[in-house]
DNA sequence: CAGTAACTTTAGAATATTCTAAAGTACCTA
DNA sequence: TAGGTACTTTAGAATATTCTAAAGTTACTG
């Protein structure tokens, strides 16, 4: 039983496991965008973009809406950036240790 | 530059994505184990756990000691576990609404 | 209704992940 | 130092993921 548990857990965050994943996931953070406008601010084809947004959304990470000709997207759940953002913090922490990601540093 | 964080972050939950991961993670909450012991727990080959385990090391999730003829493996920031919860909190609203996983829930 | 814009789906090649079995290393103990 | 225990590494087959290109769907617009 626990074990149908973390295959879930697993499923949804292998949601997590890419990059331009984690980046629409990102840009989505304060408003829907539709596909068209995602498009713009991800470099991506069209038809990859379309694959990532089906697979969040088939794993209830995203939403979406039709409205005439277009589709909007947002996050299902808000509690999902809060996790977003502690996972990134550990990342932070962790490069800060092993000082990895020194290059190119700005700030 | 974000994109390089993006990756980093999504090689960070690639961790995450597989069941006997997670578990290992979640039997890790309290104490660290040595490797025999959690093969007890989890029903997995020696083989097979070795290389989750190195998997996690690699990445920072999990540390490692050794003791003797014995390796003791710790969860490496307790931040991890925050973030794991809150995940699983995420995935029981998802199921609570999706009326999914009905069948064999005991509570 | 023909043409176009906005997305999605399919197919399949390239790549990555996972598992098992076998061999290898490190440490302890008699 | 021979043998055993605890764990790791390697090799390679099975499976899953990802990307591109091409074709398909839906809705608007003249």
């Amino acid at each position: 039983m626990e074990d149908l548990i973390y295959s879930y857990h697993a499923e949804m965050c292998k949601t997590f496991s890419h990059p331009k994943r984690l980046e629409l996931i990102d840009v989505l953070r304060d408003r829907e965008m539709s596909v068209g406008e995602l498009g713009q601010k991800l470099a991506i084809l069209p038809a990859n973009l379309s694959q990532h947004l089906a697979m969040m959304r088939e794993r209830h990470i995203l939403v979406s809406r039709k409205e005439g000709n277009m589709v909007y997207y947002r996050i299902a759940n808000p509690k999902l950036l809060q996790a977003f953002d502690l996972l990134r913090e550990i990342l932070f922490e962790q490069l800060r240790q092993d000082g990895a990601l020194v290059q190119g540093r700005t700030s």
